[in-house]
DNA sequence: CTCAATGCAAAATGTTTGCATAATG
DNA sequence: CATTATGCAAACATTTTGCATTGAG
């Protein structure tokens, strides 16, 4: 079963990692190895990551990376549009690869953070808002548990 | 202008203010000097207020007052339900007082974070969502300029 | 070879804790 | 008067900055 699994999803991830890359350079930054192996984090992964997270999963591979560079490439990759930054009420800030093909929200997993995205979106209805605010952007997600971690315990 | 509206006010004022104090008593918490400065600071105000904004505005009535204090007391409100805290992306986290009576949702000024609340709620449509998680709850919020900081630059 | 990215150390920020003193119920 | 809340100081966690060194283009 991983077997497959994994085959199925390395080639998605090649991709999303390739995409972002692709941003990097763009944008005029350097391609590094750090950087490259920021990518392939988040790539293989749908849920989100704290700076922790991804510091502890950067020094498997590069033991002497340092927690600044980690916090300054965050920073940058949230800049570009390539992360989702987003702060847990209890568990502080955190990043997940963004989507940029299209307007999505989220169905986020409390327990492991997994995430799913939909397409429904809210202000697609004709609300009667109160007040003469200019509206400017909006955030809209469903927390709950999902279908692994209710199973699991 | 000024005095008309003031007055209206005060009477809620004093309403919310007796509301936070009643619930802090049921809870068993002491009603001290500070803890009334504090309902009546979050009476008075419509928009959220960083620890820094309430420790400002406590200090200006009690001198002596402590940062530790402010937070220990904005954390136990918020733990009771008097306060809705949030973590706004720049800004870091901020609290309001909390509307008990009724579910809604908030559109907020981006601007002098000025809050009106109103009813829609996207979750009583028939969505259909991705995977089968067990909702817990959700998030909805507008950001936009609202009237008066529109006008004002 | 040049300039950007990194690692290190140290600082700045925001929040929490332990304990003696003061104040509430 | 018993017990909770406060202020102080210090600890702690998280994020940011300055600067010499390393590495990508």
């Amino acid at each position: 079963m991983a077997d497959n699994h994994d085959h199925a999803h390395s080639h998605r991830h090649n991709h999303l990692v390739e995409d972002m890359l692709a941003t990097m350079s763009r944008n005029g930054w350097r391609i590094t190895e750090q950087r490259k192996t920021l990518a392939k984090i988040f790539a293989e992964q749908d849920g989100y990551l704290s700076p922790k997270d991804v510091y502890d999963q950067m020094s498997a591979e590069y033991p002497s990376v340092s927690f600044d560079t980690v916090y300054r490439n965050l920073r940058m990759l949230s800049e570009m549009g390539v992360l989702e930054q987003f702060y847990f009420m209890e568990g502080g800030l955190k990043f997940k690869g963004s989507c940029l093909s299209h307007h999505h929200h989220h169905l986020i997993c409390v327990n492991c953070e997994k995430t799913m995205t939909f397409d429904y979106c809210p202000m697609e209805q004709s609300l009667e808002l109160p007040g003469n605010y200019k509206i400017l952007n909006h955030r809209f997600e469903i927390y709950g548990v999902c279908d692994q971690c209710q199973n699991q315990s």
